[in-house]
This record gives structure tokens, sequence and C-alpha cells, in this order.
DNA sequence: GCTGTATATACGCTTAGGCGGATAATGTCA
DNA sequence: TGACATTATCCGCCTAAGCGTATATACAGC
């Protein structure tokens, strides 16, 4: 199911593309998650760890929760695809 | 499947039980995602709101990964319990 | 009780996240 | 190409995350 998330980079790539699929700009995330419109600019380019706090509000805005999974040192499992 | 995080608190909770299920003290988690031991305690009863770094580095400690899941609006699916 | 182990707090310090505000690039389209 | 919309950067500033170190509780077991 979701996507995997290990480095800053990563959370920029999947706030991106969420955001493009709702077709939203980074001022309108960037108004719902109350932050500035820079800070989602520079979140997407993975130009700053931000706080999991800060993390969170964006992804709300996204309609995103962030999941915390096992991870996955098993072989690729077809089922799941 | 894993465990949805929409604050400090929940983190910590799900840090927490997942150290506890591997037998492991705070110290060997604070050294494997080199931080203090003092921050562990801390993210564990979510009295700091970390960075996405940080919680990143502790959940690698602990074999676990972030991962990004679209917010479920649906109605409760007793075939996922 | 006492002793060792584990977790929670404390203090001063450095670093970096996020702000307001503005501006520079970049894209887009008529 | 010009006008507009969107995104990327920059400034100074303030706050808090995280550190090192140390200590204070809490939690066992003997």
């Amino acid at each position: 199911m979701g996507k995997v998330i290990r480095s800053n980079k990563d959370l920029g790539a999947a706030i991106r593309l969420a955001r493009k699929q709702q077709n939203l700009r980074q001022v309108d995330v960037a108004q719902k998650a109350s932050v500035r419109q820079a800070l989602v600019s520079d979140i997407e380019n993975g130009a700053t760890t931000a706080k999991l706090d800060t993390v969170m509000r964006v992804l709300a805005a996204l309609d995103l929760d962030l999941s915390v999974v096992p991870r996955r040192t098993t072989a690729f499992d077809p089922t799941e695809y």
C-alpha cells in the first residue's frame, strides 16, 4: 500500500505527487497546513528535514497519513501487487 | 497493516511498543540511532515533536519504516481485522 | 530494606527549523 | 514576446530540537 519513506527526499516526492494528483498548488497546501508556501517548496525538494509536527500537518492537508510499518526483509511477494 | 500516526503521542506509543517487543532498552535504541537515551525517552513520551530525520533513525533502529498512506474515510472493514 | 538497572529530568550550549516578507526563477499560454 | 501564475531563494529573526553531561526517580531482584 503506502509509499515507504526513508529520507526527506522520499517524503518530498510523495508529497509532490499527491499534491499534483489533487491539482493543488503549493500555496493551497500551505494554507491548509498553516505553513508558508516557501516551506512546502523546501519540503518537496527535500531541502529540509522538517519537524514531524510540520510533516503531519502537510500530509493532513493532502488527506494523507503517516504510518509505521515493519521493515520488510522478506522477498518480493507478488500477491501484494 | 501499520499503525497510523497522527500525533507525537502516537509515535511515542508505537516506538515504545516495538522496543518492548524486541526486548531492547532505550540505551540500545539510542546507540543504534546515534542519539541520546534521553531523547528516546522524550520521544516515547511524546514530549517533543522531533525532526523527521531523527524519527526515521529511531524507527530504523527498531526495523520499522515510515510510510505515507491515504487517509481512510471508508467505513469499518472487518476483513482487515 | 539495599543494590544495581532502567527510565525520566535538568542545565547550558549549538544548530537548524520555521517565520514574515520579499524577490528571483521558472512555467504557461494567449 | 509579453503578461500572468507558480515555484524556488534569500534576508534577518526567534524558537526549539538535540547535544554532552549529570542527576533524579522508578523498577526490579536478592
